[in-house]
DNA sequence: TTTTATTGATTGATGAGTCAATCAAAAATA
DNA sequence: TATTTTTGATTGACTCATCAATCAATAAAA
């Protein structure tokens, strides 16, 4: 059986099963030999390659973080005007492969378990951070600094809201309700300044 | 040693010392040993009067929603204007006694646990729909129903996005800033229906 | 003496992490 | 080319620790 060059396929297929374990059961209280069942693998081989259970769960939320970021970049890259940009984060936020009902659970365990490890916590800020910058680089081309600032926050915590408000699955809205419920919070509110603007 | 009537006593002590271990370390995955000694008595004794750890949180998180809604209902008589209602109702959710940052954490880990136990999961689901019935009882008095239904969703997304991002210890924003940011969300979505009712 | 409160000691299960051993591919050597 | 050596992949079996739950025993109140 031994191939060589086995490694990053195991690494894959563990850090893909860490993901699919939790969010099946939603918490990190997951055990090794399930996870390493499901990727095909003895638990040993589990600890072969990532030292401990807490690293493999980092390394999990490391590639939930880095596909975001590439859906965002990539769907960035498709828009030019801040509007359509605007439109584009939001619509990753939702749409990403990360937005199935398996990856909601294993976010919110996530969350929690921020509160005990120090470095999920600080991936977790990074998640956040990023949110909120995207909203605002691009809020920043539309309205007042301040006013944008205030904007992107709320826009973020909307959707982390929705998000959250998913894993219970007892929402009586969509996905394409949330979409639209963010943007036309972003929206209306840029809109109400303008017309302030001219107004005043 | 032994009084009688300790019963009710005990269970308010494991209790709230179950909230503040949850809270503290961020998951569920806390012993019994540890939430008894913080209570001051012995794990058996917890055992003897919860019957299993899954019962002594399912009624730590009734305590929560109990004082939620307490501090809700007081509120709420306080005022009799839609317009204050709503105030209130996004006030408790931020001021109530649960807003400290282990009341957060141990919040997180409820939403957590709630993907495992379907019980934990029906409470959780009481707490959103509360929520949102009582922004929407106000905000259909001051909007039509189904434009009321969208921004009490959008609301109560707000509060838990806000709350969430709290979690980590991260946010540039402090209480009173998402209280404004929420109410402000809330009243000019109002604000915008009445100027387009009368422009049209 | 019956009931209530309480615990120490114990059990049984589970799970993280270790380790020595195995197996096969690749590389080196004859 | 044939043979040996090295190296990477893999696991079964094991250790050690932890923890939920049980239970029999004790001590005070009623």
């Amino acid at each position: 059986m031994p191939k060589v060059g086995m490694e990053p396929v195991r690494r894959k297929a563990l850090v893909d099963a860490a993901l699919r374990v939790i969010g099946d059961q939603g918490t990190l209280a997951v055990t090794m030999s399930e996870i390493a069942r499901h990727a095909g693998v003895s638990p040993a081989l589990a600890h072969h390659y990532f030292g401990s259970k807490e690293q493999l769960l980092i390394e999990t939320i490391r590639s939930l973080l880095r596909q975001l970021r590439d859906d965002t970049v990539t769907a960035l890259r498709a828009v030019s005007s801040p509007h359509d940009k605007l439109s584009a984060v939001i619509r990753v936020s939702f749409q990403a492969s990360q937005f199935a009902p398996d990856t909601i659970a294993a976010w919110l365990a996530f969350y929690s378990e921020a509160q005990r490890s120090e470095e999920v916590r600080r991936l977790l800020v990074v998640y956040a951070r990023r949110l909120r910058s995207n909203l605002l680089a691009s809020l920043k081309a539309l309205c007042p600094d301040d006013d944008a600032e205030r904007i992107a926050e709320g826009a973020a915590a909307m959707i982390d809201g929705l998000y959250i408000r998913q894993s219970l699955r007892s929402a009586p809205i969509g996905i394409e309700a949330s979409i639209a419920l963010t943007e036309d919070y972003v929206i209306s509110h840029i809109d109400r300044l303008h017309s302030q603007g001219t107004a005043a």
